[in-house]
DNA sequence: GTGAAAGCGCTAACAC
DNA sequence: GTGTTAGCGCTTTCAC
């Protein structure tokens, strides 16, 4: 069983040279039927697969693709990591998993390692990392694409239209005369700023509503954050009847404490989430949220490496759209 | 920004040959103090990172660890991918996702993959495998670490201690006067049976319960099956008055359908779950469950993938203990 | 304690 | 349409 079949085996066996096996497997150069056929049966009856280590060194090359997110433990992208490995599995390509807990150096760390073993590519979502540095590895010869509300510099880019959306939630929050809305955003040093916050301040307006600055709490992307973020606003003068949460993690922290303060969702106060993670319909109230279909990422992803491939050198954003989803906390 | 740097280019600013450098990284023979520090400062200036795919040919052995399971999507998977990839990243190895739907033909295609490839390690939970099939990996070089609750063959083994947690949750069942006692399991042609079941039945009888064989409905993990099944149970003439799922996933449709029904849970039916993943807390009535500490298994998994990589030779079962977690649902 | 050199398996010029 | 060959960057004998 630990018998190594190389391409010099199949060549053997088909009789032919191991320089036209790899033009059969590789299609970069014709081959005469009769020649294919037989490479092929050798092939199937030695049970040859190439071996991509000696692949990636002669071509400088790998066959690896990178998921960089802050944790793969969140449900978004878990999801998001099951698409693209989903999508890029029949062309003989892995994910590696990498989780940078939102931390810059491993951020960085993870980027600069996916240059030096020449991946195939990456897909990112940056937290911390200055727009910049996507933009090296780019040129370094690594296919990147970002997943992020907002560019990274000149990589490809897979975008939420998150307007539309945005603006129903508001008509819906309005409509049941809430006017005062907060937000629990991530953190202060994202990189990029808070894309969702800006979002919805520059819509509010229009609605007859407003996000105050005294309304904003701040934290990291966790539960806990959700939870003191809440809290913190339940304590505030002039009191929210709205409440948008930067994700939906943070979003359940908030239920969490507005269960144990006794605050009423969504009599007091509504609660809306962004991203539609799977636990979004779980919890109760079910939440309210801003559905980014992270399967839907994952696949426009791999499209996108794909056409880099194939040699697309202009850097390119497609959008996914988001959508409000109506459920019981708002 | 693209400049590779080799090894050689190390060696001739340190002044020493290629081989030293080699040694210096690698520890495998001595080197004289003076030079390790004149190669390591060589390394820092030029950033020098090896190139593992020269590695990989050379040592027939790659720096890559499939981690193999039904769906990483599924939150518990992804806790473990997680802890896993965590544990092994000091190592500089990476972990390789691979979903296989829970169906044979991809378990079979993947393994293959990794032995041909030459993968690192593997760590697998088999669905529809045949138990002896992980051995053939095993024998072909590659250590494999099945996490799941019954052995496949003689290769290591993260188990789960669960008998005292089924113990008390049978405690706390019969305690309310439940006898009655249903199972929503997995498939039938699930490789290794079903241990959750069979260790439930093997434990009632004890406890002055059964679980009687026109109480058990099976389907796959998911939560639509959960539904049905629970649906299913409802119609029975010997109506259950508890309700064990053979994971959360399927626990979770189980209260959808029976929300859906009006069925109290528990005041009519006793709810527990399996593996507590992360949104048993989230659900409403949050659930009781035997919990099956993921993080845990994954930095178990990368342990005994250590200590193969160390030379072991004689397979290892390891334990973690599960937990009877009580929450609302029972 | 260190170096020289072979070779892992593949791809891509360069022949013919 | 096919073969020959060099060499990707590393590890590891073998030699000193």
């Amino acid at each position: 069983m630990g018998e190594r079949v190389t391409m010099a085996d199949v060549a053997r066996v088909a009789g032919v040279s191991a320089a036209t096996v790899s033009y059969v497997i590789s299609g970069k150069r014709p081959v005469a039927p009769a020649t294919r056929v037989a490479v092929e049966a050798a092939i199937d009856e030695l049970g040859f697969a190439v071996n991509t280590a000696a692949r990636t060194l002669r071509t400088g090359r790998s066959s690896l693709v990178a998921l960089i997110v802050p944790n793969i433990a969140n449900p978004f992208f878990a999801q998001l990591a099951a698409a693209l490995q989903e999508e890029l599995r029949g062309l003989g390509m892995h994910v590696v998993v990498c989780n940078t807990w939102a931390r810059r150096d491993e951020e960085r760390a993870l980027l600069a390692e996916a240059v030096q073993q020449r991946f195939a590519g990456v897909v990112v979502t940056p937290f911390r990392l200055p727009a910049g540095e996507l933009e090296a590895v780019a040129a370094a010869g690594v296919p990147v694409v970002v997943s992020a509300d907002v560019p990274f510099g000149r990589v490809d880019h897979v975008a939420p239209e998150a307007r539309t959306a945005t603006r129903r939630a508001l008509e819906h929050v309005t409509g049941r005369q809430r006017r005062r809305i907060a937000m629990i955003a991530g953190p202060r040093d994202a990189t990029g700023g808070d894309p969702r916050l800006e979002l919805l301040r520059s819509l509010a307006l229009q609605y007859g509503a407003a996000v105050p600055r005294e309304l904003v709490v701040r934290g990291e992307h966790t539960r806990e954050a959700g939870a003191s973020g809440f809290a913190e606003l339940m304590t505030r003068p002039y009191r929210p009847d709205a409440v948008f949460c930067g994700n939906d993690v943070i979003a359940v922290g908030a239920l969490d404490k507005a269960r144990e303060l006794g605050v009423d969702v969504p009599g007091e106060v509504a609660l809306i989430g962004h991203d539609d993670a799977s636990f979004a319909s779980l919890v109760r109230p079910q939440l309210t949220t801003i559905r980014y279909p992270a399967d839907e990422v994952g696949r426009k992803a791999a499209r996108l490496l794909l056409e880099r491939f194939n040699g697309r050198e202009v850097h390119k954003t497609v959008r996914v759209q988001a959508h409000f989803v109506v459920r019981a906390s708002a």
